[in-house]
DNA sequence: TACTATATAAAAGTATACAATATTCGCCTA
DNA sequence: TAGGCGAATATTGTATACTTTTATATAGTA
């Protein structure tokens, strides 16, 4: 049983939540829910990093053709989601701590241009203060429920609200891309420290945000990220996931 | 006559010059050769930022069938070089002023993450010095011969070198990226300052490199990289390729 | 004339079929 | 028995055929 069969499409959650003029709804094709599909699958630990990925076996489980399975791989290939060799095979993006290093160091780069460029465009005010404190309530709120997906995701969101008050395109796009990973990377890593801290950890950032400090907020958020995956031995836990997953497979 | 009549292929220049030991060898699929073919085309100004893209049409021209130059657009949307409506169309990312400006701020960022990364490694020494120096010594060869396209080249080589260093290939393929936007819009707009200025910057760039001092390095290439393409009304360099282009194709 | 509705054509999205390449497994030979 | 050669199989790469959607043009009506 290869890893592939695990998988399933798991309807994509709306990401909207409020807005001043209508979202310019766009047909969602094919490939772009295989893209969604995967990249879940992979963050619930159905695929794991190193596994290969036959497109056959995906497009049956999926229920569509190969060819916007195949349209999705290229994509995902492009942005470090899987990694391609011509006409051996596709596998997912083996996850190595080194590999981590070098996300979170692109990612503390891409975040601290973006919140500066927020605080050079004088944003770093209401009402774009009171949306990011939202969000880190909504943290706590999960935190309380110990919804650790709720939480993960509202995370997500603030670092994301963050990323677009800079109003970079260019840049949020760059920063989805790492998103993506760091997904599937926490959806297989348990945090490295309690949610309640976490949340603090934003409050402060926020607080830092509000001063308009460049320095004193790339400080901030390189420690926030760093310190948040590191200490994880991802590849252990990448076995332990596999003997699971393979013993549940022999059954 | 659409913008995609002029395209032809393109042989990918061979980007390697010397090594240690043997690259591994990829088979070249033909979405990878689309791919290139299409950012050569579009440095080329066969095709001018906003203009439709035809997939029939394409597939024609290249010789292919639809299947690869569909990958190649899937890639190159994902990675912002074109723009897609599904159903609709697909067109060449269209290059505004504020779009330049956003290419830049990451640019900056990135380059500046790699660099400092490459003085915490300790790489700011021979023979990595020399390495970029003899490529700058290639840019001045260019520039004394008129050389603009080898010159673009050797620039962005050095840029390529620099990042490098950092060891970091998230960083690296994302650089990527912004390079093919950025060889895009060079290939349509003259350069802002003579080419014998910018060889000094980048021995300016290379001197602070040495000198490994974090916050001069930033300035330095923000600096560099900022003043470059500033001041150039691409937008009306366009419209000009444009009527230029329709009156060809009146003939 | 202006506007709407319908029909037609063009192009993207998708599925199936075929070709090229890589891997696997069995057989033969030394 | 070990090692290598080769056929068979699996999987990716590519081409062709079909479906759905959008855009354009034409006709009809106020």
């Amino acid at each position: 049983m290869s890893a592939t069969d695990r998988l399933h499409l798991i309807a994509a959650s709306a990401p909207e939540v409020s807005s001043t003029a209508f979202v310019k709804l766009q047909p969602r094709t094919l490939a772009h829910q295989v893209i969604d599909a995967l990249v879940a699958g992979a963050a619930e630990g159905l695929i794991l990093p190193g596994d290969r990925i036959i497109e056959t076996e995906l497009a049956l489980q999926l229920g569509v053709s190969r060819v916007p399975v195949r349209e999705a791989l290229r994509v995902l290939e492009s942005q470090g989601v899987v990694v391609n060799e011509p006409y051996k095979g596709i596998r997912l993006t083996p996850v190595t701590p080194e590999r981590i290093d070098w996300l979170i160091e692109v990612r503390v780069a891409l975040e601290t241009t973006a919140a500066n460029r927020a605080i050079a465009r004088g944003l770093n005010i209401e009402p774009h203060l009171g949306s990011l404190g939202a969000i880190v309530e909504d943290m706590q709120a999960k935190a309380a429920r110990n919804d650790v997906f709720g939480f993960a995701t509202a995370d997500t969101n603030f670092h994301r609200a963050l990323c677009a008050l800079a109003g970079n395109t260019v840049l949020t796009d760059m920063w989805e891309m790492l998103a993506r990973q760091m997904t599937i990377i926490f959806g297989l890593s348990t945090l490295g420290k309690p949610m309640s801290a976490i949340v603090e950890e934003h409050r402060r950032m926020l607080e830092v945000f509000r001063s308009g400090d460049p320095v004193d907020m790339a400080r901030e958020i390189n420690d926030h990220i760093d310190v948040q995956i590191h200490k994880v031995d991802i590849e252990k836990i990448v076995a332990q996931r596999r003997s699971q997953a393979d013993q549940a497979a022999s059954l």
